[in-house]
DNA sequence: GCCGTTTTCGGCCCGACTGTTTTCAGTCG
């Protein structure tokens, strides 16, 4: 079990308790439940075996036991009490942003309202707003974030399903029914979100495959099943479909099944235009003899391509670029040497400026920029900064054939100043500028804001510059190409965030950015020692984009980072 | 529901922001 499963679950609880207007210190206890569960360094199922969820803050006798049922039996009672006497729907209403328990509570006692299509209503017809604690502007909101409530429904992180999908395929894989399982799709393409999990497995007996298959612990239900393909419910939301085949077929379904359509079209149209036929079953060429292919790269080459990564399969010219051999070479984590955008207990961090470096030092990193937060999201100010100063150079000091940069991760204010005076800046090696608070703002106010704030002389870095969290917060409404000018003028960088949650930068964007002479930082953006592999992430997004080592900050030696930076 | 005890119950994090208010409540991180 992830650890996350479990906070999910306190955080569902903490609101329908709240909707029920229980005792708020409970409804905190079930909160900060949630917290120490996703700050967690090690995995819980490792914390449930030694007997020891109880030595973590807010955890005690009650919430332990709740963990335990939920990671053996996943049923916790008092979780099923709340959702069988919680109206249906009121559930949803709890995902709207800016609808909290206490206004969900409000719309449900005066309006009725119990799902998301009687919200949008009331919000729609004007009665919503009458209600106490809403008012016009309140509905226009719910108005809005209700459809991108029903958008997000069905839909999961990139990240979090890739991890299902390889547990998924390991289970499969110990049923020996099936000599190859590999997961496809989305999560193979290291799409940002997906809707469900694709598996294609390989084996002597298809069928048996498919009855291994539907038979897997984490199988909630079966939808749908044929001798060579089930789509089944997976215990947690996530659906999933298994593609079972012949050893013979295995490359051609992958790469079918790998996606997305356009890239699959694209690559039968290169097929045709040789007089060849590609399906997922095979090629088979103009004097219909089948052509055998060990593997997926094999494919390629009998169409005479160069193999295309999966995360480039989008169907965006990728595959033109492979029949003229113009692929770019994609950069790779091991190209990276710096860990730049790390926190620390200085802010939100959960580790000193030592642990982290050591950990990087560990992955085998070169140097780390430290980047704690401004004072306006709770970071050093003043003394503290001159303090933390000290540290980090006495860690660098102490440390071998690594260095420890001083940076900041400051907060671009509403007008686009920065929540540090530039003479604090100026003393730091990098500047990290990003937006943590009004991302509501009219387009124009926010380009001007983003533009405002890249101009200034201390930025080196705009960090996550969409502010998006993927499946809970839109992007801001920038000029985005405006802003890309802005950053080219001004010689800063764009990170690409490696949160799960964020990967921001999106790869969408990066071709735009680099026809500009963007050049990218790839940032982890850790709050823990383990975070600092969120790196990954940040690689995906930047392979998705076509970025090379070479467009990356990051991937040069500290001298040379440091003197990109060295424009002020 | 957790925690730290003055061991058997009383106290529990907080600041920013936003919108609804007319001095504040709800939400969010």
């Amino acid at each position: 079990m992830h650890a996350e499963d479990a906070a999910q679950m306190f955080d569902d609880i903490a609101r329908l308790l709240e909707f029920r207007g229980e005792n708020p210190f409970k409804i905190r206890a079930y909160d900060n439940a949630a917290r120490t569960l996703r700050e967690l360094d090690e995995p819980i199922d490792a914390l449930i075996a030694e007997d020891r969820l109880e030595d973590l803050p807010g955890i005690g006798t009650a919430i332990a036991q709740k963990i335990i049922d939920l990671a053996t039996t996943g049923c916790v009672p008092l979780y099923e009490r709340l959702i069988s006497e919680t109206p249906i729907g009121v559930v949803d209403l709890l995902r709207v942003p800016g609808l909290g328990p206490k206004r969900a509570r409000a719309a449900y006692d005066t309006l009725g309202i119990d799902s998301l299509d009687a919200l949008k209503e009331a919000a729609a017809d004007g009665s919503l707003a009458r209600v106490a604690g809403f008012g016009d502007k309140m509905s226009t909101t719910v108005l809005a974030n209700v459809d991108r409530v029903k958008a997000y429904a069905g839909q999961f992180l990139g990240v979090e399903a890739r991890e299902v999908a390889e547990l998924l395929t390991a289970r499969l894989q110990e049923t020996d029914a099936a000599s190859t399982v590999v997961a496809a799709g989305g999560a193979r393409r290291r799409a940002e979100t997906v809707r469900r999990i694709v598996l294609v497995a390989a084996g002597k007996q298809p069928a048996a495959i498919v009855d291994a298959f539907v038979g897997l612990a984490a199988v909630h239900q079966v939808v749908e099943r044929n001798a060579g393909w089930a789509r089944v419910q997976l215990t947690g939301g996530l659906g999933a479909e298994l593609h079972a085949v012949t050893e013979r077929a295995f490359p051609f379904t992958l790469l079918e099944q790998t996606g997305n359509t356009t890239h699959w079209t694209a690559l039968q149209a290169v097929a045709d235009s040789q007089g060849q036929v590609l399906t997922s079953q095979g090629i088979v060429d103009a004097n219909g003899t089948s052509i055998d292919c060990g593997d997926e790269p094999a494919v390629y080459s009998a169409l005479g391509l160069s193999w295309v990564p999966p995360e480039a399969r989008e169907g965006r010219g990728e595959v033109d670029a492979a029949v003229t051999g113009t692929l770019p070479e994609l950069v790779r984590l091991g190209d990276i040497k710096g860990v730049v955008h790390c926190h620390t207990t200085w802010s939100d961090g959960r580790a000193s400026v030592d642990a982290m470096a050591r950990a990087a030092i560990e992955r085998g990193y070169k140097y780390m920029v430290i980047c704690d937060h401004g004072p306006s999201s709770g970071g050093p100010n003043g003394d503290e900064l001159l303090e933390q100063r000290e540290e980090i150079e006495e860690v660098d000091r102490a440390v071998v054939d690594f260095n420890v940069l001083a940076g900041i991760e400051v907060d671009i204010l509403k007008d686009g100043r920065l929540d540090l005076p530039d003479a604090a800046l100026a003393e730091l090696d990098c500047v990290v500028a990003a937006v943590h608070s009004h991302f509501g703002l009219s387009r124009d106010e926010q380009t001007e804001r983003y533009c405002r704030a890249i101009a200034n002389p201390h930025v080196d870095i705009l960090g996550h510059p969409t502010g998006r969290q993927l499946l809970a917060r839109s992007p801001v409404d920038i000029d985005m190409a405006r802003v890309l000018d802005a950053v080219v003028e001004h010689k800063v960088a764009i990170e690409i965030n490696g949160q799960p949650k964020r990967l921001d930068l999106g790869w969408r964007w990066h071709r735009p950015a680099l026809e500009r002479g963007v050049k990218f930082v790839i940032a982890p953006d850790a709050h823990g020692p383990e975070t600092i592999d969120y790196l990954v992430h940040g690689i995906a997004m930047a392979r998705k984009g076509g970025l090379t080592g070479n467009d990356i900050l990051n991937t040069l030696p500290v001298e040379a980072f440091r003197a990109a930076f060295k424009k002020r």
